[in-house]
DNA sequence: CCCCTGTTGTTGTAGTTGTAACAACATTTA
DNA sequence: TAAATGTTGTTACAACTACAACAACAGGGG
């Protein structure tokens, strides 16, 4: 019965991440759609059964998103969707900051001692969302230099902006093909233009152009693009592995086009 | 095993909110712990049984809560608690806002049509949070005028800030005992001392000092404190339930000990 | 009386939790 | 070298919980 303008099933999926079960969802969009209704003409509605309706009222008066009337039988009316969504949101951050405390005191307690272990690892990281998110936290965190081969992928928006903002004592060199005119280099970047690639899918061993960080001449980032269809980063403090990327680095910069 | 500074139970439920189950909050916690681990040493440090311990770090690995090496065996790191819980606030929001246009569409589509029904209703509140909230909504959307009957009870906090907030074309007007000082007047109300109060438990039945809001004559909300536990508040368009109200004010106006 | 409201209890189902077993590999021991 | 031992990563499956769906029933008003 429910008409379905942005489809149903969607909101549903996006409800259900703030907390909110399949019938929470549906009734409170019916709800919306009928400005006050008793429980069976929610039942009718949503298509929820009619038992059903009564506790998942009572969950979602509990969480402020309908009104309850004291006339018999009740009638029920729900919040606009600004304001309900709002409460939700805000119950969620205010857990959230507060646990964000709890883990952070354990966290920090022990980051304090440890210093030596993790910087001999190489992480990798999976899914091309979380690559981005860690490689704008490593950008952020450089302290003296940002060293980008970027040949010929193009560097994202959040990675544009993250550079932008970067202290001016930061110095921030990128390397690309040089070949065509390229409007993804923020203005406090140097670009290195690259005249001739040299075909770093042989010292890789990927097909794929490749995209490195160095930042501080410490911390590296490679992409690898996993050959599987999941695209897939390395990520490394370890010194061995650090300086195999800047010895490439330094190789590349030998081929810098001069203007 | 697992070390409890701050109550592991408490901040499972916290996480819980933010969408992670029981055993990725264990599993996330431990990690926080000692800065590396192998599956085994997370079954050992966490309790989560060990077979249970890779579906949850793929699903951890997913949400960016951990970073996973190459090596065999694997190994694993949490990634710092400040970090992780941004980046599951960030995708939460993100939903949230995607949610608010999707459920407003349907909104505004009924609002432009129907505006009788119900306005000849009157709604109840249950819970001191959820009362305080639609007060402070209710008096942000006053156009005209904001009456307040506050005898003894003390305004709170959120609804200071919201008077303070209201142009200066509104009339905000506070009845208050005015025995004792009240430092919880906004600047831009003008307060009314009432000499004797009028026992309004008399009118209301109630034993409780009732505190009442009238926004521009047409909307009214009234804490009725349920005798039960659990405070509950009415909230009306109606105009029979509004003149009541108003009519009440015009009385206790009345009773005005000018200085 | 019948119809509707609100409540209770039962059953089914999906996801989480927990146990057990297994192949692959490395290390140790005889 | 061969057997014994231990670890890793995976799979299968039982137990439990929360949600979903339905049937039944007491009260109430027409």
């Amino acid at each position: 019965m429910a008409k379905t303008i942005p489809s149903t099933t969607m909101i549903q999926e996006h409800l259900k991440s703030l907390g909110l079960t399949k019938y929470e969802s549906l009734v409170y969009i019916a709800l919306l759609q009928v400005d006050g209704a008793t429980a069976t003409e929610i039942h009718e509605i949503s298509g929820v059964p009619r038992a059903s309706v009564y506790p998942v009222l009572d969950k979602l008066s509990k969480k402020q998103l309908v009104n309850v009337t004291t006339t018999s039988p009740k009638r029920f009316a729900a919040t606009p969707p600004d304001e309900a969504i709002d409460s939700l949101i805000a119950r969620i951050t205010q857990d959230s900051t507060a646990v964000k405390h709890e883990l952070t005191t354990i966290y920090e307690e022990r980051t304090s001692m440890n210093h030596a272990e993790r910087q001999e690892m190489i992480w990798n990281i999976h899914g091309s969302e979380n690559i981005g998110s860690r490689a704008v936290d490593l950008i952020r965190s450089a302290e003296s230099s940002v060293a980008i081969l970027s040949v010929t992928t193009v560097l994202s928006l959040p990675i544009q902006k993250i550079i932008s903002s970067l202290g001016p004592g930061i110095n921030v060199e990128i390397a690309t093909a040089g070949t065509s005119a390229r409007d993804d280099i923020p203005p406090n970047a140097q670009e290195l233009k690259i005249g001739m690639v040299p075909h770093p899918e042989n010292i890789l061993g990927e097909k794929q152009p490749p995209c490195i960080i160095i930042v501080d001449r410490q911390r590296v980032m490679a992409f690898v693009s996993d050959d599987a269809e999941i695209p897939s980063a390395l990520y490394s403090e370890s010194p061995g592995f650090v300086n195999l990327f800047t010895g490439y680095w330094g190789f590349v910069k030998g081929h810098v086009s001069l203007p």
